[in-house]
RNA sequence: GCGCCCGUAGCUCAGUUGGAUAGAGCAGUGGACUUCUAAUCCACAGGUCGCAGGUUCGAGUCCUGCCGGGCGUGCCA
């Protein structure tokens, strides 16, 4: 994760060859992108060109040269911001702010596009871009140009997997927060010109199945009267008995409804079994077992799929673990490993060299009693997965198991498939607070244990921001009196406000016939209050803020930034009177700029999967 | 013991991949509705960035070692 060993930060002049190496995160190569049309990237590539000539008066060339270009924290220091000097200051022997006052005089540029250079502090050099530079990117946001420009992703399939949840009962609050990163981070890949596909893995083939349907029997039989073994570590939630009953009261039509749901292709391994329940129970035990377990996988399977759907969810695939079985996988998975020279016998089992790639000790494929591990299972998923032709994937784990990272990324380097094809997104638990007390989520009694539970709470639209305003290697507090406020403090409600209330005051315009143009050089150039161009310097960051999310795997970022510039548009509409009659041509600027901000908004909104809406619901 | 993650304002957290005076929301205090939606805005106050070293012109950010918290560490899934 972002580690780049001890080697230190060169300095300014650039070491010859084979270093450094690209940090893990760099293929997306989001800073190659917006090169054309005026982008960001072009203004840079601008900019480090014209020290060419005052690089050159100090014996240095632009090779030599590393340009760091960023944009600096504080506004009053410019838009974007080098410490060109400051780096080469050392290895020239020089004094930064000399050096700075050197190479900035020899800079020339057009000045509508870099309107001035400074130099400030220790010998940083700013730049100021010019308004008509700035006018162009909100132009190009309007036209969608801004936009395509990042999409350098050239079309690459990468899948993601989350969720992921055993088919053993309703999903629970876990799978919320991987719902969430993963759909959103699929957006985001799409965004940058990849072919994101979303994938959810189903574990429907080892012993946990078996152990559904003898729990599922169990239950059935206690209903009917029956003698009947609740199997030692049987699932014992409540789901299961009302599933029972159902099979009681209805039987056969209970059995066709649940099975009507997967009639389509997607699912063909999703059947119902023959019979009906009362059939099943006349069988030997353990076939017995298996309708049981059929029929309670379909029945879960269904509502996942549910409550996936209405959490917003969509998967390109679901996989069925049973098909490794099937289609031998699993074995052909064990072949390739036996040529990796990787796998050994001890005390009758198979065994993975996993230390060999870092891990801690060395893992189990194959047991004694010759049942392949979950771990050689999912080995073969992701071989399958990588033969699918996935140019990388990444995986949404839960906490309990990051220790798998290492031998599932050692068992696939096994395997022939490059290093850092599979990427593990270890996403950290969630607390919810209730009067400032963390709630426990005992599955007995805590009613909010399910995501549909959380839903019914507070909303999927809530649920998701909230999920989504930490990076997901962080613990999240997820604050429900907060996320049930329908107010102020409630950042949801915060961002869908100022895009409500841009709504409202298009309506208004349209009302007091003012007409609403599309956004124009001319009429843009009319914004000169500083609260509009605090939004307008924002809102073009947009493809920049797409493309960290995207190549840092941190959809969160969105969330915070969203609620910021819904910020700067709350302090605009303070500070400044958008429809004024007195003054149609200023007023046709600040509709423009509403426009563009209710866009920006809505893509953000887009992205993270939530609603923008044209007006809020009535206050209490 | 070992491995991974976390430690920033009273609370919950950001922090642009090493930059300039560390930011926001909530909580606190005081203001702004004759006004395009006050579901909003403005102001004040709040800090030894867990501790100690190191690398660097420059560290909340990188390295090492401690301290504190979480999770993991099965021939379970």
């Amino acid at each position: 994760m972002g580690r780049r060993g001890g080697a230190g930060r060169r300095p300014g002049l650039r070491p010859r060859r084979g270093f450094p190496p690209p940090p893990a995160r760099s293929r997306l190569a989001g800073r190659r992108a917006g090169r054309r049309a005026g982008g960001p990237a072009m203004i840079e590539a601008i900019i480090r060109e014209a020290f060419k000539t005052p690089l050159e008066k100090l014996g240095l060339y632009e090779d030599d040269v590393v340009i760091d270009l960023e944009k600096p924290r504080d506004r009053s220091h410019g838009d974007l911001s080098t410490n060109l000097a400051l780096s080469l200051a050392k290895p020239l022997g020089r004094r930064p702010r000399e050096l700075a006052g050197e190479l900035a005089a020899g800079l020339e540029f057009d000045k509508d596009l870099v309107e001035s250079v400074e130099i400030a502090g220790p010998g940083f050099i700013n730049f100021r871009l010019g308004r008509p530079y700035h006018i162009g990117r909100l132009l190009a946001l309007w036209s969608g140009a801004a936009l395509a420009e990042i999409r350098s992703g050239g079309g690459k399939r990468i899948n993601v997997e989350f969720i992921s949840a055993n088919p053993t009962g309703p999903l629970n609050v876990v799978s919320a927060r991987a719902g969430a990163f993963g759909m959103t981070l699929c957006r985001l890949l799409e965004a940058v010109g990849y072919d994101a596909h979303s994938e959810y893995y189903v574990n429907d083939a080892g012993r946990q199945v078996t152990l559904l349907g003898a729990s599922l029997r169990a239950n059935y039989l206690q209903l009917r009267g029956r003698p009947f073994l609740f199997p030692e570590g049987g699932y014992e939630g409540r789901y299961l008995e009302i599933m029972a009953s159902e099979l009681l009261d209805q039987d056969s039509a209970a059995i066709q409804l649940a099975a009507k749901a997967f009639d389509n292709e997607s699912f063909q391994r999703v059947t119902a079994p023959e019979g009906n329940a009362e059939d099943w129970c006349a069988l030997p035990e353990d076939e017995s077992v298996r309708c049981f377990a059929k029929y309670a996988l379909m029945k879960i399977l269904g509502w996942q799929r549910e409550t996936c759907q209405r959490f917003g969810l969509r998967f390109d695939t679901w996989y069925f673990e049973s098909e490794l079985h099937e289609t031998k996988r699993i074995e052909r998975t064990l072949d390739a490993l036996r040529k990796s020279d990787r796998l050994f016998e001890q005390e009758g089992a198979l065994w993975f060299r996993s230390t060999a790639f870092g891990d801690e000790k060395d893992r189990v494929l194959v047991r004694a009693d010759g049942e392949p591990t979950y771990f050689l299972a999912d080995l073969a998923y992701h071989h399958h997965k990588h033969q699918r032709g996935f140019e990388y994937a990444i995986d949404y784990w839960g906490p309990d198991h990051h220790g798998y990272i290492l031998r599932m990324q050692g068992g696939m380097r096994a395997l022939g498939v490059e290093e850092g094809w599979l990427e593990v997104e270890i996403l950290q638990h969630v607390t919810f607070l209730e009067d400032g007390r963390p709630i426990t989520m005992s599955k007995r009694k805590g009613q909010f244990v399910t995501m549909d539970a959380l839903m019914d709470e507070v909303g999927a639209d809530v649920a998701k921001f909230f999920f989504l305003t930490r990076k997901p290697n962080s613990h999240l507090e997820f604050d429900l009196d907060l996320a049930r406020a329908e107010s102020s403090e409630n950042p949801v409600y915060y961002v869908k406000y100022a895009h409500a209330r841009i709504c409202s005051v298009l309506r208004n315009a349209v009302a007091a016939g003012v007409a609403i143009g599309e956004p124009t050089a001319a009429g843009l150039a009319g914004l000169t209050h500083e609260s509009e161009w605090n939004l307008v310097r924002e809102l073009i960051r947009l493809p920049q803020i797409v493309t960290v999310a995207a190549q840092a795997r941190e959809p969160h970022r969105l969330t915070g930034w969203v609620v910021e510039l819904a910020g700067l548009f709350h302090q605009f509409y303070h500070q400044c009177k958008i429809i004024d009659p007195e003054a149609p041509q200023l007023t046709d600027s600040r509709l423009m700029l509403c426009q563009l901000t209710r866009l920006v908004i809505a893509k953000v909104l887009e992205l993270i999967g939530v609603d923008a809406p044209e007006h809020m619901g009535e206050k209490d």
